[in-house]
DNA sequence: AGCTTGCATAAAAATAATTTTATATGAAAT
DNA sequence: ATTTCATATAAAATTATTTTTATGCAAGCT
């Protein structure tokens, strides 16, 4: 995805969840209300930076929010984003059903 | 995109989806039924092998369709895939009205 | 059959993305 | 004020993708 691309938003968009690794992280914020990094790298056994990397093409292409409280910064999806929204079920299939979200829930330090 | 990827469907979607040039060949096959490697060459100014180089990923991810008649090959878009259908009002979104297909067109050599 | 056209594919070269390693920053704790 | 913790970011190293260049193959033409 080099610099100066036109159209860059859905190109951001589709690149952000063409990778194992995100969309991966992307199904446990489905899970999970919101998700601190530290909650993300022990779930995945990945490094700090490395899931810093990904949350960064996260953000930047507008699926998830985030926000600092305290030490931990919590990501969460932006399910304000219709693009999101509307692809969200097709990654949700194939997860246990019990992983989905459907209330709030506590996590985190 | 390496090899060995579990799910590899979602992921080789995404993929696909996130370069300019096969999202603009994606957009092209909306307006035109169907177009043969020459007119997308042409039509864009790519190289040959390049238009075949991304005509593959496309391919293989299932967003196209293709059958050789006589020396042409015709692409066209895979509507039957409901990932497809679910993104394609945000990748017709910003094209031009007159470029969207509403009805079959005679095109090609 | 031999030529030409349209396209796929392979190999090499160029470019971009990811991972790792190292460092910086903001917030709380001591 | 110093230290510690959680995380972002930068730089270097690695790996993957894209582009270019070269070649091969199928189909029609002469």
């Amino acid at each position: 995805m080099q610099a100066g691309t036109k159209g860059t938003e859905l190109v951001k968009f589709f690149f952000a969840l063409s990778e194992p690794i995100r969309l991966e992280i992307i199904r446990a914020l489905l899970s999970a209300k919101e998700l601190c990094v530290c909650q993300i790298v022990q779930a995945f056994g990945l490094s700090q930076p490395k899931v810093s990397f990904h949350m960064r093409v996260l953000r930047e292409a507008d699926l998830v929010l985030w926000k600092r409280r305290g030490r931990w910064v919590y990501y969460r999806l932006n399910l304000e984003n219709p693009m999101l929204r509307a692809v969200l079920p097709f990654i949700e299939e194939g997860m246990e059903v019990s992983k989905i979200q459907t209330t709030a829930c506590e996590v985190g330090p």
